[in-house]
RNA sequence: GCCGGGAUGGCGGAACUGGUAGACGCACUGGACUCAAAAUCCAGCGUUGGCAACAACGUGCCGGUUCGAUUCCGGCUCCCGGCACCA
C-alpha cells in the first residue's frame, strides 16, 4: 500500500518544531568549536530566483552538517537593498525606492522561511537601515583621517539628453539606454578609496587563503597585477598660456620595458593631457579629434576592444637618454585617469605600438635582438610570436645587454639625470566610491564656502538617506531636495550644502558578515562577538564574484583592523587545537600553525557556486524584433532517441527558435519561480533537486523530468520509512548471512564515500550515496531474508541522517517516526564502520596491453607473484600470447593486472 | 582585446592522488499490474558489426609522454564568467 507523501504538513510541522526550539538561535559558546556559515546576501529585487535557492541550500547543507558534527553554528541573513533597480522600479511605477525594497524583503522573506533554511533571524539586517549605514560613514571619516579616503577627478559615462550620469550597464552600443543619445566621457569630482596602499598585503595574504579555490586567487592576483618598471620622464620647454612650463617641462611615462626605451619613436597621450589641451588651442583639428575621444563609453573591455585612432599634436619632446626629438601624438587608447596618462610607444617591440604606427606611417626601431629575428613588415607575425625577451642592439652604451642588466643600466642613468627610476606599478586602480545617485548610502560631507569640503562630525552620524524621494531618471533627486542639501556647516556654523553623492554599493557589502556576527550596537560599528566569530568558516556566493567584491571586502576588513576594531590576531593556543580536534578537513586548513596570529582575512573558505540556467525560446516578430517563451509556453519535439530537435509555442503551434541554454532572466523569460516547485513540491524536493542536478561550483541545468525524479526520490523514502516503521527493532545478530553482510557492506562504504565527498563539498554525489542507499534497503527488504530488518534499521538511520541536511524536513519527521529520536539535528553525524566493511576476497580487472579482457577474483592477502601466474593462466590473456611472450606485468594491489606483451 | 574557467552517451552528471569510462538520476524502449490510463514495479539502454560469444571504435580537435591518459605536457576550436557605475 503506497503511502501519501505529505510534504506541506511535513514541511510545516519541522520548521514549526525548529522555530519553537530556538534551534538556529546562534551563541557565544566555549564548549564547541564555533562555524560561521555565511551566504552572499541578495539583493531584494522582488521574489527568490533559482540561484538564490540554490546559494543558500549548498549554506544551509554545511550549516546543518557541521551542527550535527557538534560545531557551534553561525547562518544569518540580510538584505543587500541599496542599488540601482529600486531607482529603476521608482521610476516606472512611480513609488519610492523605499517601499519598493522594503516590499520586496518581506515577500523574499517568506519566500526564505519556506526553504527551510536553519538561519538565525534575529540577526537580520537591510543596509539601507541607518543603523547599518551609519557604520559606512563613520568607518569612511576614519578613512578621511588617514588618508586613505581622498578626492580626486573620475571619468564618467554621460547622457547628455538626461544630464546624468550612467552606470556601465545602462550604456548599450555606446548610447544611454533611456535617451539613444551618444555616451560622452566626462571628468567629475569624485572620492577614492587608497587600495592600492593595500595592493602588497592583498597579494601576499593569497597565500594564507588556503580554503579559496586556485582560480579565484589567480583572478584576484592578476587583477592586481603588480609589476615592476621604470617611471621616467621626456623632457620639453612648452608653455601654457600663462607663460609657465607645462608640467614643469615633464612628461612622465611608466614602462615594464625599459630595455626598449632606445627604441621609443613617439609618444601618446590622453585626450585631455595638458600638452594636448595646449596644442589644440591653435589646432582646429586636434581640438575635433580630441572631442571625438571624448565619445563612448568608459569600460575597458570597449576601450580594448575599439580601433586604435590618433593625431599628432604637433609639439614633441626630447628623448632622456638620446635627446632626440619624439613627437607627441593624442590616442584614443590612452585614458586621463589611468597612470600618467600618457605612454611612450615602441612599435619594433608592442603589438598595438606596432599597429599605430603602421597606420599613421610613424618610424619603427628595432633595438631587442630575439633570436635571430630580423625586424619587417614580412616577418612581423612569427616576430611578434616570439615573446622571449632578448638582447639589445642599435642602444648605443646598451648594446649586448640582455633584459635585466639593460633594465637595471638605463634605470641607474635615469636617475642620475634626475628623470627617472625604478618603480612598482599597480594594475589595480584605486577604488572610486562615489555615485550621483540617490538610492544610496550619503558621503558624509558638507561643502561649505569658507572652510571647503568639511566631514560630519561623528555625534552627527547617520547623515539619513531621505526615503520619500521618487527619482524621475534625469539626475540625483537629492539635489533638488532642498531639506537634505542646506545646512549648517559643522565647522564655522554657516549656510553650507550637503554632499549629495552616496557611496557605491560595493561599500555595504564589504562589512555585513562582520555586522552579523557583533551585538548591533548603536555604539560600535563591531563588538568583541565579532572575534569569536570571525573569520567566516566558510563563504559561499555566485563567481562572478570572484574578484570585486571579494577583494573590496578583504580590502574593508584589513582596514577595520587598521583602525583598532577587530582583534582577529588573538585566538588561545587552546582553543586552535580543540578546533582542530574536532574541525572538518576544509575549515582546518585556515588554522594558523604556531596557534598566535591569524592573518586579517574575512573569509577563510570560499565555494563559488556556479549559475543557474535553463533553455531559451524565442522567435523573430514581424517588426523585427525578439519575442521570448517561457519554457512552459512551448512543447518540446524529440527524434526517436529523446534528443531535442526542435520546439512550437503552445499558442500558436507554430516553431520557435531553441537557443541553447542560458541564465535564467526576466529578459528572457527563462526563469523559473521557486514558488510554484515550492507549492508542487515542496521545500526537500527543490532542495535535493539543487544538490543532485549538478556539483556547486558548476553551471546548473534546470529540468523539470529531474525536479520529478527527486520528488519521486524523497516520496520512495517516505514510503520506506513507513514500511520499516512497521517491522520490528532489533539488533545486529552476532553473525550475519552473506547476503545481509553484503548489503550492509554497501551501504557503509557508500556512507565512506559520501563522507568524503561532503568533505570536497561535492554535494550532488552525496545526493546520489542516499539513492543507493535506498535502493539497497528497498532491495533488502525485498528479499526479506531472516534479520533483514536488523540491517535496514542500521541503514535507514544512516540514510536519514545522511539526507537530513539535504532535505530537513522529511528526514526530522521520519526520524521521529521511526522512533530514532525527537530532533535529528541532535543526533550523531553517521561514519562507516570498518568491521562492516571487511571482505576476504577482492576483484582484480586484468589488461593485455591496456586493453581490459576479464577479471578475477583473488584472495585478499595472495602475493605478487602467485597473482602473477594466475592471471596469465587465464584462457582470455592466453588467447593473446599465442603470437607473443609475456614482457612485463603491472599489478595494482587489490585493483588491476596489466599484462605487456610482444 | 585582456584575465579565469569549461567541453565525457539522447540529457544532467560519475570516475577522490595516471589504473575497469559512463556510478546515480532523467529520457527512451520492452514487459508486469489495469477494462484502460496514470502511478508503481521488473528488464534493457555509448557507437558500429554479429543470433551470440566477441571484436573494433569511443571522454571537443591535433600531437606528445606512459605498460596504461577523461586525468599529465604542447598547440588549437567553441562556449561561459569577469573587466572596475548590474549586483
Amino acid at each position: 500500500m503506497q503511502q501519501q507523501y505529505p510534504f506541506k504538513q511535513v514541511e510545516q510541522q519541522a520548521q514549526q518544531f525548529w522555530e519553537a526550539n530556538n534551534s538556529f538561535l546562534a551563541k557565544q559558546s566555549s564548549d564547541k568549536p564555533k562555524y560561521y556559515c555565511l551566504s552572499m546576501f541578495p539583493y531584494p529585487s522582488g521574489k527568490l530566483h533559482m540561484g538564490h535557492v540554490r546559494n543558500y541550500t549548498i549554506g544551509d547543507v554545511l550549516s546543518r552538517y557541521h551542527h550535527m558534527k557538534g560545531f557551534n553554528v553561525l547562518q544569518p541573513m540580510g538584505w543587500d537593498a541599496f542599488g540601482l533597480p529600486a531607482e529603476n522600479a521608482a521610476i516606472q511605477n512611480n513609488v519610492p525606492p523605499a517601499k519598493w525594497t522594503f516590499d520586496n524583503i518581506a515577500y523574499m522573506r517568506k519566500q526564505l522561511k519556506s526553504l527551510g533554511f536553519a538561519i538565525d533571524w534575529s540577526r537580520e539586517l537591510a543596509t539601507c537601515q541607518p543603523e547599518y549605514y551609519k557604520w559606512n560613514q563613520w568607518l569612511f571619516l576614519r578613512m578621511l583621517e588617514k588618508g586613505i579616503a581622498y578626492k580626486k577627478t573620475q571619468v564618467v559615462n554621460w547622457d547628455p539628453v538626461d544630464q546624468t550620469v550612467l552606470a556601465n550597464e545602462q550604456v548599450i552600443d555606446g548610447r544611454g539606454w533611456r535617451t539613444g543619445a551618444l555616451v560622452e566621457k566626462r571628468e567629475i569630482p569624485g572620492y577614492y578609496l587608497n587600495i592600492t596602499g593595500y595592493a602588497q598585503q592583498l597579494l601576499d595574504d593569497l597565500d594564507q587563503l588556503t580554503g579559496w579555490p586556485e582560480r579565484v586567487k589567480t583572478m584576484q592576483a592578476n587583477w592586481i597585477g603588480k609589476s615592476v618598471g621604470v617611471r621616467f620622464a621626456f623632457t620639453h620647454s612648452i608653455k601654457n598660456n600663462e607663460g609657465a612650463l607645462i608640467d614643469d617641462g615633464k612628461l612622465w611615462v611608466f614602462t615594464t620595458r625599459a630595455d626598449t626605451i632606445m627604441g621609443v619613436t613617439f609618444c601618446a597621450v590622453a585626450a585631455e593631457h595638458p600638452l594636448a589641451t595646449h596644442a589644440a588651442q591653435s589646432n582646429p583639428a586636434l581640438a575635433t579629434f580630441i572631442e571625438q575621444c571624448k565619445q563612448g563609453s568608459v569600460m575597458e573591455a570597449d576601450m580594448a576592444t575599439m580601433e586604435k585612432e590618433g593625431m599628432d599634436t604637433g609639439l614633441t619632446v626630447t628623448h632622456p637618454l638620446t635627446g632626440e626629438a619624439v613627437p607627441v601624438w593624442v590616442g584614443n587608447y590612452v585614458l586621463m585617469t589611468y597612470g600618467e596618462g600618457a605612454v611612450m610607444a615602441v612599435p619594433a617591440h608592442d603589438e598595438r605600438d606596432f599597429g599605430f604606427a603602421k597606420k599613421y606611417k610613424l618610424a619603427i626601431k628595432q633595438v631587442i635582438h630575439v633570436n635571430g629575428h630580423i625586424f619587417s613588415d614580412a616577418a612581423w607575425q612569427e616576430w611578434y610570436g616570439d615573446k622571449s625577451k632578448g638582447v639589445c642592439i642599435h642602444s648605443g652604451k646598451y648594446d649586448t645587454l640582455h633584459y635585466e642588466d639593460a633594465v637595471n643600466a638605463i634605470a641607474a642613468d635615469l636617475k642620475a639625470k634626475g628623470l627617472g627610476d625604478k618603480q612598482i606599478n599597480w594594475r589595480l586602480r584605486d577604488w572610486g566610491v562615489s555615485r550621483q545617485r540617490y538610492w544610496g548610502c550619503p558621503i558624509p560631507i558638507v561643502h561649505c564656502d569658507s572652510c571647503g569640503d568639511v566631514p560630519v562630525p561623528d555625534d552627527q552620524l547617520p547623515v539619513k538617506l531621505p526615503e520619500d524621494c521618487v527619482p524621475d531618471g534625469s539626475g540625483n533627486p537629492l539635489n533638488k531636495l532642498a531639506s537634505f542639501v542646506n545646512c549648517a556647516c559643522p565647522s564655522c556654523g554657516k549656510p553650507a550644502k550637503r554632499e549629495t553623492d552616496t557611496m557605491d554599493t560595493f561599500v555595504d557589502s564589504s562589512w555585513y558578515y562582520a555586522r552579523y556576527a557583533s551585538g548591533f550596537s548603536s555604539e560600535v560599528m563591531v563588538d568583541a562577538e565579532t572575534n569569536y566569530w570571525m573569520p567566516v568558516d566558510q563563504y559561499i556566493g555566485g563567481i562572478e564574484h570572484a574578484i570585486l567584491h571579494l577583494l573590496y571586502s578583504r580590502f574593508w576588513f584589513k582596514v577595520m583592523g587598521d583602525v583598532g576594531l577587530l582583534d582577529s590576531d588573538k585566538i588561545a593556543a587552546a582553543e586552535i587545537n580543540h578546533i582542530k580536534s574536532t574541525a572538518t578537513q576544509a575549515s582546518q586548513k585556515n588554522l594558523p600553525s604556531n596557534g598566535t596570529t591569524v592573518c586579517r582575512e574575512p573569509f577563510a573558505n570560499l565555494l563559488t557556486q556556479g549559475m543557474v540556467l535553463n533553455h531559451i525560446f524565442s522567435r523573430r516578430t514581424d517588426k523585427g524584433g525578439i519575442e521570448y517563451f517561457a519554457p512552459e509556453e512551448v512543447s518540446l519535439v524529440h527524434d526517436e532517441q529523446g534528443k531535442l530537435i526542435g520546439a512550437n509555442a503552445l499558442k500558436d503551434n507554430l516553431a520557435v527558435d531553441f537557443q541553447g541554454m542560458g541564465t535564467m532572466s526576466k529578459s528572457k523569460r527563462n526563469g523559473v519561480d521557486p514558488q510554484s516547485l515550492i507549492e508542487q513540491y515542496g521545500a526537500d524536493t527543490a532542495r535535493f533537486f539543487m544538490m543532485f542536478a549538478a556539483p556547486p561550483e558548476q553551471t546548473l541545468e534546470w529540468s523539470d523530468s529531474g525536479v520529478e525524479g527527486s520528488h519521486r526520490f524523497l516520496r520512495r523514502v517516505w514510503n520506506f520509512g513507513y514500511v520499516l516503521s512497521n517491522e520490528k527493532k532489533s539488533n545486529l545478530p552476532a553473525k550475519l548471512s552473506n547476503g545481509l553482510a553484503a548489503y550492509r557492506r554497501e551501504i557503509h562504504a557508500t556512507l565512506k564515500q559520501a563522507n568524503i565527498d561532503l568533505h570536497r563539498l561535492q554535494f550532488n554525489t552525496v545526493a546520489s550515496a542516499c539513492m543507493k542507499i535506498l535502493n539497497a534497503l528497498e532491495k533488502l527488504q525485498k528479499e526479506a531474508e531472516a534479520d533483514w530488518q536488523s540491517v535496514a534499521h542500521e541503514g535507514c538511520a544512516i540514510l536519514l541522517r545522511l539526507l537530513s541536511p539535504i532535505a530537513p524536513h522529511i528526514t526530522q519527521s521520519l526520524w521521529q517516526t521511526l522512533g530514532y529520536g525527537d530532533n535529528i539535528l541532535k543526533a550523531t553525524w553517521p561514519e562507516a564502520l570498518a568491521t562492516a566493511m571487511v571482505q576476504d576476497e577482492v576483484e582484480y580487472v586484468v589488461q593485455v596491453n591496456g586493453k581490459l579482457r576479464g577479471s578475477i577474483t583473488l584472495a585478499k592477502s595472495m602475493e605478487k607473484s602467485q597473482i602473477e601466474a594466475i592471471a596469465v593462466n587465464q584462457p582470455f590473456v592466453q588467447k593473446h600470447l599465442e603470437n607473443a611472450s609475456v614482457r612485463k606485468i603491472i599489478v595494482v594491489p587489490n585493483k588491476l593486472i596489466n599484462i605487456v606483451v610482444g
